[in-house]
DNA sequence: CAAATAGTGTCTCTAAGACAATATCAC
DNA sequence: GTGATATTGTCTTAGAGACACTATTTG
């Protein structure tokens, strides 16, 4: 660089343009046990999703995806790992970016855009965590979500306990021909967090379906069973065992472990393929 | 939203903390003829990006992608648009959102995030467009685009005339299982644009494998081996002819019309299946 | 007719879907 | 043996790939 440009620098003022806030907000995904009646029926698996109950207005008591504002020295990744860790205390391995909100009224504080990323927490790592209310959010709860369409219109059910919040939602192609959701119910959602919630379950719906992100929501071995009923958890279309298993077996080796003790044939465990 | 609440959003400052500059930048894709020799002999069709020759420091004469600051009455989309209408006279109406490219080093000037865009632009619309160097942009070229790998190295080759840059880049998987590029040598490109034109025509490619995005290159009536260079010039891979009629006849629609005068058979006009 | 592009028919092979059958444990 | 889950075999069908063949124009 020469002098010329040096000097350039120097002088050059960003702040001389109206700049807006930047956030990353995360949708963390993970699978929780369901019991089962019958002695020895293995438990059913449910999808779900980590929300946090906003302290502070605007949407004071609302529910809404952990996040927060972008640092200078972070990228929006970085950024979203190190909220996720300060509110769920859990070490994010893996990120994917959904989609960029950017609509200038979606944040009635002002000029807020927010970077939507996908997350997963194995079911191990879920047992070990601890769930904290910090900073905005006077708590957190992991919500069984439900994703379906009906005239038209796209109904996300998310519930915990005795709570339950249903958005209705309707998707559009916006002018640069791009998929958009506009939000017909917020369902006790704060901000525009319907949409990319939604963004979230289809993105990772499609990724399951292609087995891709299964095996994030597992520990280092699984059963293929196990693994059949992560994708019939994310997806809610049932496969049959003897095509799932011949379509997976390019992605997975076999291990010589085998579970024991469960009162039926032991299966073999198997790990993720390089 | 109740009085207390109204009385929180008065008393919010968004500037007590850093804020970044965000950008839009895209990489509109179009294609070109490509004279053949013989005297009926189609005329073969190249993939071009437009990239603009930049005016000022930093990375003054180095080559980029058009694009430019947010504002705040609009989003990053309507951003990607106003900049591409401002520096090509275009009227952008197809948007992808490539990524967010966010390291904090990234640009000299400061702490500058940039949204990366996919557009196409028809031959057509091609044709009628003046392109104009405006703002920080010298001038504005179209450049023929090739990109293969080599060694584990991603070779990026743009030629636009006598005019030659050549890229290479490593592609990686991040902390966060994400896929990302390292520039090994720029080629006289500005800032990370290399990083977003890989990632760009990555995208494309994988999307004009699928029968994605490949109208958009076109008219609105078109021939269907015109449809199958399209796809060519894109992924680079030929086609059968039979295979390719086949698997896209459910996304086309026949005319009535044919072509005519061009010294061989003519061939029927389809139109994009809604 | 020659040269060029347009368009169709069909054989093969692979992969997906459906479903039946067998295996192995704890009690 | 019973009840549960684990695992494999195989028939059928749909679709992708390869390639040969026919059709229609202008000069």
């Amino acid at each position: 660089m020469n002098q010329e440009e040096q000097e350039f620098l120097k002088n050059y003022r960003l702040d001389k343009y109206p700049r807006p806030s930047v956030t990353a907000d995360a949708a963390v995904f993970s699978l929780h046990h369901e019991q089962q009646p019958g002695y020895r029926r293995e438990p059913g698996k449910k999808l779900c999703i980590l929300l946090i109950q906003r302290g502070n207005p605007p949407f004071q008591n609302c529910w809404a995806l952990p996040g927060g504002f972008l640092q200078p020295d972070e990228t929006v990744e970085t950024c979203a790992a190190r909220e996720l860790k300060e509110e769920t205390c859990a070490d994010v391995t893996l990120l994917r970016h959904i989609g960029i909100f950017s609509q200038p009224e979606r944040d009635p504080r002002g000029w807020i855009i927010s970077n939507a990323f996908l997350s997963v927490l194995s079911e191990e790592k879920l047992g070990n965590m601890e769930i904290q209310g910090a900073d905005d959010a006077a708590c957190a709860r992991w919500f069984d979500i439900e994703l379906y369409h009906k005239n038209k219109t796209e109904i996300l059910t998310l519930e915990s306990g005795d709570l339950t919040l249903k958005a209705e939602l309707k998707k559009k192609k916006n002018q640069f021909a791009m998929w958009e959701y506009e939000i017909l119910e917020n369902g006790g959602l704060a901000f525009d967090h319907a949409k990319i919630i939604v963004s979230a379950l289809t993105y990772l719906r499609q990724a399951a379906e292609q087995f891709d992100l299964l095996f994030d929501f597992l520990p280092e071995q699984f059963t293929l069973t196990e693994l059949q009923k992560v994708q019939e958890a994310i997806t809610a279309v049932p496969a049959l065992t003897a095509n799932f298993r011949r379509k997976i077996s390019d992605y997975v080796t076999e291990t010589e472990k085998f579970t024991s003790g469960a009162g039926h044939r032991p299966a073999r465990l198997y790990q993720r393929k390089s």
